[in-house]
DNA sequence: GAGATTCAC
């Protein structure tokens, strides 16, 4: 038993566990009542319900059990016996002709044999659907308590919240249970589990992570399956890293990996060389194209390959892959007018061609026109219609779009990168990984045998294309992570088990930023402070801010633009009415800044819509993103509650007659969490340009801004990094507030090099000592008038 | 005087 904790070789033999007793050592973790299942105790009421469970040993459970249960007529995962319905029937006739169910042998035996395993599960092979339920005959949670009292759970995690849901929907179904009850799932805003029946949970990565702060043991848990594993979000990373030692604190938990396609023994090698189990899947061949050489011009390239395959491909839509938006919309233009010459050129040959644009920022209305049929033929013995999708990398993951033939891979896609030096992330548009490349092509090949093209030679796919995308923790900014990682008791993070480590620069930028943020102490351990804001799921700047705005007496308002800022723009400006939007947008400016704007638009959201129609024509009248705004109000919900966790009060100041201190007290706590991201202005009139403190990164603020002057000190939510480097959401802020909030931060003593910005926290610290003697209101009066003048 | 790749808490 010795191996029992490290997933490689245990024997097959008992499983960990509590410790065994005399009548059965396998259900010594069950009360008495529960113990019967054996079939000792038959006159209990529940008993019905059990019978497709009895001889169930938990976790030495046969395929043929499981089969048997499965056909059973009662549902024995139910809390009251319930016989099952023909809809179940039906689904599971379905069900056993998934390529996974071929295998429920090969998973048991490995699964109960070893604490972790790796899937490699094709697309289509029903892993995500069938392995969770193949678990919970093993495990039996239903019928074994957590801590607190309640069953204990499988989860099984996705990268994706219309994933979570989805599937869980579906499992429910074919457990024949509602949803919600057995089966359930957990994302953010919305909990579709109920304690006492919830056995089998499917949950965002993200979600388990948050539950994992509470309960560093997940305790509550049999099984973890991380599904889609091979996408290395961040919070899978981090779960993988916080799993693979607490398999060593807890025996009984099992651990279930499941990826698609290649890098498998990546896994395997990372959990300790565990084992292996493989599933084909089931979906179509695609043959594949590649360019003779290199295609100077990926989007002309793209364009005449899809005007080609309409001329010269046989019936079925075709599906593009481009990097952004407006590569996007140019290409729709330039392929509808191909397809209107081929049409009117030579229509014996050529149907009508109906292009459709993809990407996230669409709103769903125009997102649904993907699934639209293609076009009829003109005439009954002319060509057929079709329908070509121009989208970005959205339809290589998050949606599948069926009836899809022709799949055509440029090999690009825009891709996060972080620069720790100057603490930004921006994107750049990149070629795409092998794996990627393999996803892409797949799309093709989900109905009927496909055809993917590639502009790109074989030889550069083979050599020049890296094997998987870089994972998200070696691109992104670690400062929330960090945080959450500290909070969830792993002291070192420079020797936390990452399966890909993030360079030594980014965590030390990190750990860096939340020392000044004050949520780290100089031992780099978490404060008082720092244990509050990690409770918050907002980036520590924006959780800094949030949580001094109560003693700044203005809570109320910065909990608004803290919401504001956590959702996507709720600006529109769509082509052809610029002018008209950015009108719009000058109603609720305010001249200091862009926080203070987006206070405005929140609270004139808030007075003007009071139901469904004036939401949406307030919206619509004023260029607004409804969305973007319900999403700002439910995140602004969420906070509050934590804020009222923390006794945190939610406030606000006198604003009749006393408007001048009211902005002031907002901006204040703003500055409070964003007092290292503050650029100073340099010359002055038309020529003036601002320099970003300590960074020395020369910026511009971004055209969309509201400001209507050049305050000498600019905070800024953002630094855009396109065609300039762009600061964006700015807000004036006065350089005594600097020193203020952030003394160790501004202390003359922490600037490098002599210049302006030095002097002046030098004359502002000179004043205030000896301002302190001289009492505390006066000096600091001023001290802003000087500031003002300089 | 610009321009969002995608998810997640």
């Amino acid at each position: 038993m010795v191996s029992a904790t490290n997933g490689t070789a245990a024997p097959p033999g008992p499983p960990p566990g509590p410790p065994p007793t005399k009548e059965n050592p396998y259900l010594a973790h069950l009360s008495p009542a529960e113990r019967a299942i054996g079939g000792a105790d038959a006159s209990s009421s529940s008993s019905s319900s059990s019978d497709a469970l009895t001889g169930f040993l938990p976790r030495r459970v046969t395929s043929k059990q499981v089969l048997a249960a499965l056909e059973a007529p009662m549902n024995p995962f139910t809390s009251t016996p319930k016989p099952y319905s023909q809809k179940y029937r039906d689904i599971l006739a379905k069900r056993k002709t998934l390529p996974v169910f071929a295998q429920v042998d090969d998973f048991l035996q490995k699964f109960q044999e070893n604490q972790i395993l790796v899937m490699i599960g094709e697309t289509g092979s029903g892993k995500t659907t069938q392995i969770p339920q193949f678990v919970a005959y093993s495990d039996l949670p239903h019928m074994k308590r957590g801590p607190d009292g309640a069953p204990m759970l499988i989860a099984c995690t996705q990268p994706r919240r219309v994933a979570a849901m989805s599937v869980a929907k579906r499992v429910a179904e074919e457990m024949d249970v509602s949803l919600g009850q057995e089966v359930g799932y957990t994302i953010r805003f919305e909990d579709a589990t109920s304690k006492p029946h919830t056995f089998l949970k499917y949950m965002t990565d993200g979600m388990l992570l948050r539950e994992a702060m509470h309960d560093k043991m997940l305790s509550r848990y049999s099984t973890i399956i991380l599904d889609e594993a091979h996408e290395r979000t961040l919070a899978t990373d981090i779960l993988m890293g916080l799993l693979k030692p607490l398999c060593a604190k807890r025996p009984d938990l099992k651990i279930v990996v499941m990826s698609a396609t290649l890098e498998a023994e990546k896994f395997q090698k990372y959990f300790n060389s565990a084992p292996l189990l493989k599933v084909p899947g089931r979906t179509f061949p695609v043959e594949t194209f590649y360019t003779p050489e290199p295609e100077p011009d990926y989007l002309e390239a793209a364009i005449r390959t899809v005007l080609m395959i309409h001329q010269a491909e046989d019936e079925g839509d075709i599906l593009l892959f481009l990097t952004g938006e407006e590569e996007i919309e140019d290409a729709c233009r330039k392929i509808r007018a191909g397809a209107d010459e081929l049409a009117a050129t030579s229509p014996e040959i050529c149907g009508p061609l109906k292009v459709v644009p993809l990407y996230s920022s669409l709103p769903p209305q125009q997102q649904q026109k993907i699934f639209d049929a293609a076009p009829a033929r003109l005439s009954p013995d002319g060509p057929p219609g079709r329908k070509v999708v121009i989208s970005t990398n959205i339809a290589e993951t998050s949606l599948t779009i069926d009836g899809i033939v022709y799949v055509v891979d440029p090999g690009f896609s825009k891709q996060k990168v972080y620069n720790p030096r100057i603490r930004v992330e921006s994107l750049l548009v990149s070629p795409i990984s092998k794996a990627s490349a393999q996803q892409r092509m797949g799309r093709a090949g989900r109905t009927r045998p496909g055809k993917c093209f590639r502009l790109y030679t074989e030889k550069d796919f083979v050599n020049e294309l890296i094997e998987s995308s870089y994972p998200e923790i070696l691109r992104s900014n670690l400062a929330n992570t960090v945080l959450e990682l500290k909070k969830l008791g792993v002291d070192n993070l420079v020797r936390f088990d990452y399966m890909d480590a993030p360079a030594p620069e980014t965590i030390m930028r990190a750990l860096e930023l939340l020392n000044y943020l004050a949520a780290f102490d100089d031992n780099g351990n978490l404060t008082p402070l720092g244990e509050i804001m990690a409770e918050f799921p907002l980036d520590p700047c924006l959780a800094k801010m949030l949580i001094c705005s109560s003693d700044l007496g203005c809570s109320n308002e910065i909990l608004s633009i803290t919401a504001m800022l956590s959702v996507p723009n709720v600006f529109l400006r769509p082509n052809a009415q610029r002018q008209q939007a950015d009108t719009a947008k000058a109603a609720f400016a305010h001249p200091d800044g862009d926080h203070l704007t987006l206070l405005n638009v929140y609270h004139a959201y808030k007075t003007n819509c009071y139901d469904k129609d004036s939401a949406s024509n307030w919206c619509w009248q004023n260029y607004l993103s409804l969305r973007a705004l319900q999403q700002a109000d439910n995140v602004r919900q969420q906070l509050s509650r934590t804020m009222e966790k923390f006794d945190l009060d939610l406030v606000s100041n006198q604003f009749e007659g006393n408007e001048r201190r009211y902005y002031e007290n907002i901006s204040r706590a703003i500055t409070c969490g964003f007092f290292m991201q503050v650029a100073h202005k340099s010359g002055a009139g038309k020529s003036a340009s601002y320099t970003t403190i300590k960074d020395n990164q020369i910026v511009a603020p971004h055209p969309s801004t509201t400001l209507d002057h050049s305050p000498e000190f600019l905070l800024y939510n953002e630094f855009v990094l396109t065609t300039r480097n762009f600061i964006r959401t700015v807000l004036e802020v006065r350089p005594e507030w600097l020193l203020e909030y952030a003394p160790s931060y501004y202390a003359p003593e922490a600037f490098k090099d002599d210049g302006e910005v030095k002097r002046i926290m030098q004359g502002i610290s000179r004043k205030l000592k000896g301002g302190a003697s001289s009492g505390n209101g006066s000096g600091r009066e001023r001290e802003k008038k000087k500031a003002r003048k300089g």
